[in-house]
DNA sequence: ATAATTTGCGTAAGTAATTACGTAAATTAA
DNA sequence: TTAATTTACGTAATTACTTACGCAAATTAT
């Protein structure tokens, strides 16, 4: 065990089910000293018969949290071992009423003196130690059941692929980036709209369109690929437009869109700029929502190039 | 879980089971969101392979606490996956011994970035908790280490059981006690020693023997079986001896002797005795410390009829 | 040096569970 | 009332291990 023990709470699982492994084995050997044929994994199943009798099978594995499958195969050898008997359910013929039989019945009895010293031996046991294992896994419990492991980790996950994107200019000599560049906008631009004649020429060539301008086009890079772009034109002395933002969809869910937004400002910024201007859709929700974060506001009265074009916004650096 | 819950103390081995089921298929979960082709149950072998390269089967195994066939199998699953290679030992051959290929390798750059993050969910998480989980699991785990469920259960099993044990007088109509008298008797005295006349006599005849002549015999009952017996023959007016003290090997262990020894002293006192005599064998050793138990001490200079007696002891009452 | 024992590993079989799936009865919807 | 869905349960297959056992190499005893 001295490996789960090293590995601390990352192995926590393993350690847990390792523990009650060992455990049980135990209780194999309590049996066998009590002189009881009985079986360890019957314990639950036989606690919930002798509790309640005439239970049916799925509620038994409802109470007892296993599959209805393992209670009925367990169910049928305690049958075998002639602790209980079953029959067919009368108001529900689909059900099968589970009930000890009367060696079933002295089992019980037996069980009882059994759970009786042990619960004094877990009483002595619990009394050598500082803190409350049982207490503790409750709490445990509780506390991943409240939000899981995985969910817990989603965001952290997140943030760490985050910090491996790359924001770099685009190279109108790269082929892979003015292929990405096209590739990327297009996807988005067909999927809700039609490609317009401007598109094609800003997206054919960047160089001419955006960074011979003044303007530049930034992408964003992760595990060696292009994933995301967006561009910046100049449209007065101290102020550009910014378009073409999107994001490649197996990317999505890492916060591409607002790395490159930020990028955008800092690049605006860096430029002596006063002004972000951009246009964009009602019916792109996600994209309204990452200009609202980076602080863009609606303007009201504009036109437009770009026929899909009915929200405009500004951002005053 | 509720079950396990209401359970308390007597169901903690299965509970930690179950809880640590749970986390490993969270375990699985994650490693899916990490983009890992990496089944859980490699865990514990990957890390050891990580840590140490070229390691054998059996080490890797006696590290995490497995069979060595099971880390046998994994170490050939994971050979198929195209995380390790092995190759036989060189200065030992029957050894395997197992590292990571390049791809594992990658993979071990992944987990450590998993790790780290699990590390960091795992202290959240602990921080939510009031207890220290994995203290506790390892504080349970050493008391239980120390001294293990059933031999810790084990004393309260015998003083249950022999408090099921009555010490009743012998009635000579009875065919079961007579037989159980000559039985008993006849088992240990043919075991280490040799029938002798006197002792055919007393056992064949119990009542003219012992109680006729105002003496008595008693016998241990349990489970519906004579499993001891003891008696007592006058000697002087005020004082008798104690011989014939059997207990059924069947029932050794249960401290019958004890109580017979303890209930023919009762006896004694009842009736206004005051010396209880004794002769026995010098190898006989739980009877001699069960008699000094009792409080008898030895007597120096005796004469016997019994030619096994070496030893005589007394108890003033 | 030879024999006996121990060690390392793998195959086969067993165990305690699971999921997948099919059947029949009961319930709900149309 | 008929059709669709849900529920209760069992068989079969799968999974993640284990123990039993056997072979061959290494070590120890004679």
């Amino acid at each position: 065990m001295d490996f789960y023990r090293t590995m601390g709470y990352v192995a926590l699982g393993s350690y847990m089910r390792r523990l009650g492994e060992i455990s049980q084995q135990a209780s194999a050997q309590i049996y066998q000293m009590y002189g009881m044929e009985f079986e360890v994994k019957w314990f639950p199943v036989f606690l919930a018969i002798a509790e309640n009798e005439f239970e049916t099978v799925s509620k038994i594995a409802e109470y007892i949290g296993q599959s209805h499958v393992g209670v009925s195969l367990m169910v049928k050898e305690m049958s075998k071992a002639g602790l209980v008997e079953t029959q067919k359910g009368v108001t529900d013929k689909r059900e099968t009423l589970v009930k000890l039989t009367s060696k079933g019945q002295l089992m019980q009895l037996r069980m009882n003196e059994l759970l009786e010293d042990l619960q004094d031996t877990m009483t002595e046991v619990k009394n050598e130690c500082e803190t409350d294992v049982l207490r503790a896994l409750m709490e445990y419990e509780q506390v991943i059941l409240r939000k899981g492991l995985p969910e817990r980790i989603k965001a952290r996950l997140k943030t760490r692929e985050r910090n491996k994107v790359k924001i770099v200019h685009l190279d109108p000599t790269t082929d892979a980036h003015r292929a990405a560049f096209k590739r990327i906008n297009y996807e988005w631009i067909e999927k809700y709209f039609k490609v317009e004649p401007l598109d094609m020429e800003s997206l054919e060539n960047p160089d001419t369109f955006y960074i011979n301008k003044g303007g530049l086009v930034l992408l964003a890079e992760y595990q060696n690929a292009i994933v995301g772009t967006s561009a910046l034109k100049p449209m007065t002395a101290d102020s550009m437009e910014l378009s073409k933002m999107g994001v490649d969809s197996n990317a999505k869910g890492l916060g591409i869109g607002e790395l490159l937004g930020q990028a955008i400002i800092d690049e605006g910024k860096r430029l002596g700029l006063k002004r972000l201007y951009l246009e964009t859709n009602s019916r792109l929700l996600p994209a309204l929502n990452l200009y609202q974060k980076l602080g863009f506001k609606t303007v009201k009265d504009f036109s437009s190039p770009y026929s899909r074009a009915d929200v405009a916004m500004e951002l005053w650096l």
